[in-house]
DNA sequence: ACACAATTGTCAAAACATTGTAAATTCTCT
DNA sequence: AGAGAATTTACAATGTTTTGACAATTGTGT
């Protein structure tokens, strides 16, 4: 999945763009300052940087530059503030890609991003998708059992969508962990398990004697539709 | 079909546009000043404004909020002759959904509109639109509810007709407030369930029991029918 | 087959997060 | 200035996730 880093102070713009760029199957990780920013890019490696040039501590330049000597080919969209109408050449020559000028929208953006990084958008497990007697709606995030809705809680749908994506393949907690629950998120390993009881109980015919999400001893669950 | 109007005094752009859009299957109608303009917008009732800034006689900023104001939905790109950002701030203010600086490539303006467009969703929404006893003309933005006329507010009218275009598909509040309220507008999520409060006040049978406006907890809104 | 260790299933309480609501405040038109 | 709308605030109500205890199960070495 395409991961995109998003370093940024304003924490509105955070929570305007990460719905959409998720729903648009973009990961999107977030630096609030340049110094935490370069140490996610260099932890994370992530495949765009939008970077905001307002940033307290270390300036947008600084960061903008020093990502793009670390990573040539790494596309970089600069934010801006209408204030500052500053040297679209000098930016570029920084290592930008693309910029964008505050107040912007979020599908501007997003228009932007797909432009830069012009990459074919997959509908990896997209909807509907069936099995047994249960179709699942993506999109509309609705599930249904013999026709009858069956509500999922967030985290369900999502650990439901990784096993859809992920059928008969054994996966660990710790996969499920950091790719349902997010990286920086450790819970317990019950958690998991406690989850896994839920999709069991709202899916299986037998909860007791699961056909669907078996477990996988020693190793974490398999998913067989 | 889409009926686009375009209010714009110089003849070559019309020229230029007029080819192409209907081509692409679009109806271009144009008006050369800002009166013949919004009196073609009230007569005519585009599915789309362009509104160039340099108009004789009314300043496209007093036609653009004009049209704004009686029908908020109706989107608007405008055309201006210099990248002034104040400008783009004020138009967006004004309701404008996205802003083209010439000199322009008719293209790059058809893409925009595509994009507006799909984005608006505005093919998608009849007007009348009904749902159980209630009928909505987005148009003339009235409401009747069995047949008794309710009043809505404009944001209200904005989200109803954004749920209308999208019903049974889980709307977050991230997105309601990029599409409904706009561009450069991060109002407090709280804003949003205060207006679907206000929409299932006036609409459900027993607000406190919504049967077409159901929270879907962790994501957002659905609207079902 | 047996005991033992490690892993998993299950439940319910606790911790946490999200949403509903009304009232207060700010904003925008007249 | 005043009315109505939009937004924020504050808190209550509700729903979800995590945790930890314990039971049940599986796997391993003898």
């Amino acid at each position: 999945m395409e991961r995109i880093l998003l370093i940024e102070d304003d924490r509105r713009i955070h929570k305007a763009l990460k719905h959409l760029f998720e729903k648009e199957g973009y990961a999107l990780e977030v630096a609030a300052d340049g110094a935490v920013g370069l140490e996610a890019f260099r932890a994370r490696k992530p495949s765009l940087v939008i970077l905001d040039l307002t940033l307290p501590l270390v300036p947008g330049q600084e960061v903008c530059r020093e990502i793009n000597r670390q990573a040539p080919t790494l596309p970089i969209i600069v934010l801006s503030a209408a204030a500052d109408e500053l040297d679209k050449v000098l930016m570029l020559e920084l290592g930008a890609d693309d910029y964008v000028t505050k107040p912007f929208s979020p599908r501007e953006l997003l228009a932007r991003v797909r432009a830069v990084t012009r990459r074919a958008h997959h509908a990896s497990v997209e909807s509907p998708y069936a099995f047994d007697d249960v179709s699942v709606d993506f999109e509309k995030m609705q599930l249904t059992r013999s026709g009858k809705p069956v509500p999922l809680t967030r985290q369900e749908f999502k650990a439901m969508r990784y096993f859809a994506a992920n059928p008969e393949r054994v996966i660990s907690r710790e996969e499920l962990l950091s790719e349902v629950w997010g990286y920086n998120c450790y819970p317990t390993t019950r958690t998991v398990d406690n989850h896994l009881l839920s999709l069991r109980q709202k899916l299986e015919k037998d909860p007791t004697h699961p056909v669907h999400f078996l477990t996988v001893h020693g190793v974490g669950y398999r998913f067989a539709p």
